[in-house]
DNA sequence: TCCCATCATCAAACCGGTTTGGGAATAACA
DNA sequence: TGTTATTCCCAAACCGGTTTGATGATGGGA
């Protein structure tokens, strides 16, 4: 509760010189700095932010938002990604605000955070393929970081990883052990990052001559309980042949189609293939699932610390084409995909 | 960029009714009104923030520490409260501040956000037995609710679950089936909530007369990792006769558990019983495990929506002592557990 | 017609820091 | 000793809002 200028006439000093003392500005004498730091201590003073804010214009935080209805803060993808951004963050000395935009209107609560100069940056995070949050900013030459990409010219600072890369290299594995009929469950529709992998499943597929009919390709929330579903649906062969290997968006979406496998007595590695992109959630490892996962690798947490640094390099006044990141997504083979079952996979059965 | 001075001069009014005008306040005239709200959204008007709230002293945020030490943003039940609270506090037009603590001291974090008045509210999370933050934030008189509770006997605002009720009735599922060699993998030690749980499971095995030999009780991290681990290492028998039954603090160690039991060849319910607390997470349905797992059950991301209004009445000035809540707890029997094997159960074995 | 409310508005002070532009010592140099 | 350069500090302005106290303009009642 104590003032600057409580402290200053307890001291027999000018505001300014203790806020310079305070502050490690070079004109002050030494003797007289540590006198003033001795003091500050002793009368538990504290600069009040929001007067330093006001006068420096700096804010020293960075602001993030979500869409309630997209329930993206219960996606465990997009908190692990908070936790790395949140840590990135502190070692900076910036703080992070959240806030859960309510209602429909996807602009207001930015300019809530821009327009009144809460924030020094923001993070936007999940973006569509034509983003409108990225050209507002854009325009306003607000300081922001992108989690992915989108498909727009503008040059941005992201962080991305390499789904084009990952989702080709998936589904050739598959090709190439046989299979034909390959279905992929994907992320949310309208999102940048499962156009992409939508796009390299269907360039792959296409490639090597394999008929993929519309019902094989799906696009939802990525959780166990999805993934379940539409693998059951496709596995009960009602609308057609079954697939006999899958291509998921995340582990969790694999962990569902292995559920719903299970129940219908296939054995996954040998009846039906799965691989998943892993993101690497601490307390969901595709290595001990069983049987072990055959996974795209890429930790998420990662994403977050980088983009904590291209944020405050952008602060900073760095160009954005400059901040650019795609980082190349790591196959790791397991147990889960295997040789298409009924065909020459064991040299005798054709 | 527009202040409410360039604003007031541009209509010809002071910055003061121009102020008021906005604020709705009842003294300025309807058409004056009109008027300036017309004329600041065409200019795109926006209060600067920080000027705001050094005029009126709030901030409109509330604040929440973690130690990255703890690791706790990652801990799923953590951050689907986080996802609650956040919503809660929306609808409330608060923002949330997140900072990761990263160095060892505790305390320094929370004179960064209390003394400066960067935020007008705190939220602790995972308190410990005696909590130092309560302390310090009680002592300052600082509006702050608590998810959970402590030991020590000052009056302040949370919520929290009836622990000892829920492992109380858990445990007393598993004695009335017949087992008497009862595991109880716990959370980590030092937190309050699980001394309040293992406080419940003994006095209810020592009320039954069964001896619990002190390595069937483990306190650590809850994660599917350790949960296996804990269940490996007993199951294995290599310290003494393993135990029939589980009680798990979380459905992540329920799931290790069982990856445990699994690998050994015993059947879950009936080899072997588990039980575990179900903070119902969203993307880990209990109710779809195989078997489906038996729970005591209570919804973590109300406790964040919960919170959050209790922090706006605490900020609004309402007493700690009328703001204080403990939820019952569901118990939820489904297939994981069944009688003891080898008594009585099937009433030919004996 | 005069007086008193009521309404609508304004000038100025204030919140608590930072920053500019000097100015009075002291030190360095001729 | 006189001048110039440093060193150290201060008074005042400023950031952009909100809030107090006062004032001019209108309208109703006597």
């Amino acid at each position: 509760m104590t003032t600057l200028r409580e402290l200053a006439s307890h001291l027999g000093l000018s505001p300014a010189t203790v806020s310079r003392a305070l502050n490690g500005f070079p004109e002050v004498g030494e003797a007289t700095r540590r006198r003033v730091i001795e003091a500050s201590e002793r009368l538990h003073y504290k600069a009040n932010s929001s007067a330093r804010r006001l006068a420096t214009g700096k804010s020293g935080m960075v602001g993030m938002i979500f869409r309630a209805s997209q329930n993206l803060l219960v996606d465990p993808h997009f908190v692990d990604f908070l936790a790395g951004l949140s840590v990135g963050l502190a070692a900076r000395d910036l703080d992070l605000i959240i806030h859960t935009a309510a209602h429909g209107a996807p602009g207001a609560p930015y300019k809530r955070f821009v327009a009144s100069g809460s924030v020094d940056g923001m993070i936007v995070s999940a973006p569509a393929l034509e983003d409108e949050r990225i050209a507002t900013l854009t325009q306003r030459d607000f300081p922001f970081v992108v989690h992915g990409r989108t498909a727009e010219h503008v040059p941005y600072a992201f962080y991305d990883i390499d789904n084009d890369g990952a989702f080709a290299a998936a589904t050739a594995l598959l090709a190439d052990l046989g299979h034909r009929r390959i279905s992929l469950v994907n992320g949310p529709a309208g999102l940048a990052f499962a156009a992409q992998r939508a796009a390299a499943f269907r360039r792959v597929t296409a490639a090597r001559g394999l008929a993929i009919p519309a019902r094989f390709v799906s696009h939802d929330e990525m959780s166990e309980d999805i993934g379940y579903r539409r693998a059951a649906a496709l596995l009960g062969g009602a609308a057609g042949p079954p697939p006999t290997a899958f291509v998921c968006s995340s582990t969790l979406l694999a962990l569902g189609v292995m559920r719903a496998a299970g129940e219908r007595g296939l054995q996954v590695g040998a009846d039906v293939s799965i691989i998943a992109h892993d993101d690497v959630l601490p307390h969901l490892r595709s290595e001990h699932f069983s049987p072990a996962l055959t996974v795209t690798r890429s930790p998420i947490r990662e994403a977050g610390t980088a983009l904590a640094d291209m944020l405050v390099a952008r602060i900073g006044g760095a160009a954005p084409a400059t901040l650019q990141r795609i980082v190349p997504v790591d196959l790791v083979v397991r147990e889960s995909t295997g040789p298409v079952p009924g065909t020459g996979g064991e040299g005798w059965s054709r």
